[in-house]
DNA sequence: TGTTGTGGTAATCGGCTGATTACTTAGCGA
DNA sequence: TCGCTAAGTAATCAGCCGATTACCACAACA
């Protein structure tokens, strides 16, 4: 396999790994037996690990914005802001298709003390709200709305809340913040953790 | 000193510590200086990390709770919505001047996938939530809604993205989310991180 | 003055993890 | 066929971390 394959299909092995275990928690060692190579190469390919998961966070943003753009693009001439939010709540939705993408990203913002990624992080995370802001046309009062809305549905992917609907209130809050994305983004969520060790 | 205290004290070391690194990335050796103790004491203490860990977490969804609970005794009666919820957002911001306690609760948030900390974290996360709900009276969707402010400001501190404000969006970011509170709460976070390391 | 319980530490140990090194295999042009 | 390069691994190493053990100081008290 090429190095260029190679290094894409080990950046979503990473993604996944790091999204479950945290920057510190996800091993070298995870990644590799995810993305089937030996431990060596994964270390070899991005020189450290910092630099591996440095590399999944961009991955993530630039992601993000390509699918937000892409919603961006479909919108008529002078939609309304909610016809808007919609659009790119659907694209966030399918985001979670992939898990690990998301919650990389939430592991990286979980990082702002260090020296090196800390300034990525919020690097990250200001390139996207440009993006709704100003790209998708939102205004600063309805984007910042719009990520809270984005950071809730975060934390409640990373706290597997889907686990917990045999609870009443968990299902109401899930059924409330997802709305009619409900059905397709609990099914995504279903997806059972990383098969090895305490989940 | 007796036990309860030093129970306390390690209580109080290990938010700080786990806040800012993570459950992984947290050491008991880190906490045990912070608190200016042995490691081996504190391991003696609570027995294993992830007792402690687990421990932290019970701690500071507790004190939010109380600090929710005493900010609705002040309601005056049929109080406003946009009242509660400013009153409710001021006890949180002053929560945050504890920096460790809210980042902790966040890490547990972030082990959804784990056997032990998964439950609990949803445990606590629905706690909350049906205080805002229930006791304070905001119903269900304004709850919701209360909460993702809430994820946002638990994830800015994370990121500390008062560290970025040099970057007008940043500022624009936070000025929006913090309100009457940026002043206060800007303060707060701008606290240094941990000694030690890398930050 | 023993002695007993409580608060605490130094030393150490086994296991894990990121990184390094030296080696192997396969394609490919001359 | 002979190198030469790119892809990839096994083996190993040094450092760190949680946990355990064995020990120490000191008050209270009979």
């Amino acid at each position: 396999m090429s190095a260029e394959d190679r290094r894409e299909q080990i950046l979503l092995a990473a993604a996944a790994v790091f999204g479950e275990r945290g920057y510190v928690g996800g091993t070298t060692d995870a990644i590799a037996k995810q993305a089937g190579i030996s431990q060596a190469y994964v270390v070899r390919m991005f020189g450290t690990k910092e630099k591996l998961f440095s590399a999944v966070g961009d991955m993530a943003s630039e992601r993000i914005v390509a699918a937000f753009r892409a919603a961006i693009a479909t919108f008529p001439e002078g939609a309304a802001d909610l016809d808007k939010q919609q659009a790119m709540g659907q694209a966030y939705a399918d985001l979670m298709e992939d898990r690990g993408l998301l919650l990389s990203l939430l592991q990286l913002f979980s990082q702002g003390h260090d020296l090196v990624l800390g300034p990525q992080a919020r690097q990250c995370f200001l390139d996207v709200f440009r993006v709704v802001r100003d790209e998708a046309g939102l205004g600063p009062q309805a984007a910042v709305q719009f990520f809270a809305q984005g950071m809730l549905m975060m934390i409640l992917m990373a706290m597997r809340m889907q686990d917990a609907t045999t609870d009443l209130d968990a299902a109401q809050f899930l059924s409330i913040v997802l709305g009619p994305l409900e059905d397709q983004v609990v099914q995504l969520l279903s997806q059972p953790p990383l098969g090895d060790a305490r989940r």
